[in-house]
DNA sequence: CGACAATTCAAACGTCTGTTTGAAACAATC
DNA sequence: GATTGTTTCAAACAGACGTTTGAATTGTCG
C-alpha cells in the first residue's frame, strides 16, 4: 500500500494477523514480509500488540462502508436492502481493498480481544442500524417483534457473513470449481430474495434457475 | 469427562484450543490445567499436533449427530427442519457435551489445518447432505436451482451458525442482559419460519410477537 | 560542509516455547 | 518378594519468541 516502512509493515501485519491469528504471526515474519528489521515494529509501534490495533484501525479506516453508501436512502427499501448486501459481499473481494481488511475484523470479532469493542463501535454499529432502518422501512414493527428485532438482522447479515467466515467449507462443500463460479452479483441476488420472501416482501425462492417465475408462484399446500 | 491422564489432557486441550487457538494455546497450560506432567503429552499423543487432533477426533465422536436424529425422516419436512436447526442450536449449548465441541470445530472450519478434510468428511458433509434431503422434500426442485442449490442449504445453516461464531459480536450489539435472554427454543422457532417462509412453506416473518398471524397473512405489494 | 534529528540496522537480551531425557513411582504377573 | 511393563515426574534441551540496545545510516536544514 504505501511505501514508507509503517505503512509496508500495517499492510504485512495486517495479512498475517488475518491468517494465522496474532500469536500465530511472528513479528520476524512480518518484518521479513516487509521488508524492514525487526526493530521497526519497536520504533513505529512500540509493541507487537500496538502494531496489532494499527492493523485493525487501517482495516475500518478505509473506504469500506461500501454497505452504507449503497444503500442509497432515496432507493425503494427492496433495492436498499440488495444494495447493503450487495455492499457487503463486495466487501470481502475488493480488489481496491487489501484481502486482509474483512478477514481481519471477522477473527476479531469471533475471538475479541480488547479492541473488539472500538470496532464494534465504529464499524459494527453504524451497519447494524442501517440494515435496522432499512428493515423498518421494508416492514414496519420488524423492531418491535421479540428482542428488539436484532434476530430477523441477524438472519439476514449471517447469509452474508458466511460466505466471508466458512468460505473454505463452503469451497470444499461444492467443490472447488462451483464454488468459485459464485459471483457478487448472483450471492446479492440470492440473499435478498431470500430475505425479502421471508419478510413477505418478495416471491418465495422456487422454481427452477432459468425461469423467471412471474406468473407461476406456487402456492403454500398447508 | 474421564478421570484417567489421556482423558483429562484431551478436556483441557481441547477448551484450551477452542478458546485461544492451537499457538494461543501452551502445552504447559494445558497440563497444569489438566493436573498433568507437561511429558505426559509426549507419552501419550506425541506431540501438540497430534493433541490437537485428537481433541478434533473427540469433538466429533461424540454424540453429536444430534440434528440428525432430530430431523426424523418420519415428519413432515417442515417439522424435519425445524428438529434439525433446534438440534445444531442445542448442540452449542448442551450441558451434556463439553462446550468446547462446537468452538473447537468451527476454529477447525473457519482456518483448516491439515485435519479439516477429514472434519468435513465425517461431520459436515453428513449435515449437508441431511439437510439437502429435507429441503428438496420440502419444495422439489431446490437442489436442481443454481450451484446445485447449495446456496439454499448455507442460507439456513448461517442463520443457526450465526449465534455460534458471532456471540460476542450478538452480545455487544443487542446488550447482555437481552442477549442472555435468547433461548434456544424462540431461535430455533424464529430460524425456522425465517427459512420456511423464503421457501414459500410458510407465512412471513411479520407482525408483533404476540399476534397468532394465523388468519391476517399479508399480501406482497408489489 | 557541518550539525542535528529521524530512521535503520545487526546483534544480543531474557523469557517462553515444544520436546526429550532418565530416573522414580506405580501396577500387575509369576 | 522379585520382575516386568506402564505411567509419572523434575529437570534440562535447543530453538523461537517479543523486545531492546547502541551504533551506523539516512535525510534535512543552516
Amino acid at each position: 500500500m504505501a511505501d514508507d516502512a509503517r505503512g509496508r509493515l500495517i499492510d504485512a501485519a495486517g495479512r498475517a494477523f488475518a491468517e494465522r491469528g496474532f500469536e500465530g504471526a511472528s513479528v520476524r515474519d512480518i518484518c521479513s514480509d516487509a521488508g524492514v528489521n525487526v526493530a521497526a515494529i519497536n520504533y513505529h509501534f512500540g509493541d507487537k500488540q500496538s502494531l496489532y490495533v494499527a492493523c485493525l484501525e487501517q482495516a475500518q479506516c478505509s473506504e469500506s462502508q461500501q454497505p452504507l453508501r449503497a444503500a442509497d436512502p432515496s432507493l425503494p427499501p427492496e433495492a436498499r436492502l440488495h444494495g447493503f448486501i450487495r455492499g457487503m459481499l463486495a466487501a470481502q473481494g475488493d480488489p481496491d481493498r487489501p484481502l486482509w481488511h474483512n478477514a481481519l475484523m471477522l477473527r476479531e470479532m469471533a475471538h475479541p480481544t480488547s479492541a473488539a469493542a472500538e470496532v464494534l463501535k465504529r464499524y459494527i454499529r453504524p451497519l447494524a442500524e442501517t440494515l435496522r432502518e432499512i428493515l423498518e422501512q421494508l416492514s414496519p414493527g420488524v423492531s418491535g417483534m421479540p428482542h428488539d428485532g436484532w434476530p430477523v438482522g441477524f438472519s439476514v447479515v449471517s447469509q452474508v457473513l458466511f460466505y466471508a467466515v466458512h468460505r473454505p467449507v463452503a469451497r470444499l462443500l461444492m467443490g472447488e470449481a462451483e464454488h468459485d463460479a459464485l459471483d457478487v452479483d448472483f450471492l446479492a441476488d440470492h440473499i435478498a430474495r431470500f430475505s425479502l420472501a421471508a419478510l413477505g416482501r418478495g416471491p418465495a425462492i422456487v422454481g427452477p434457475s432459468a425461469a423467471p417465475s412471474a406468473g407461476t408462484r406456487k402456492t403454500v399446500s398447508r
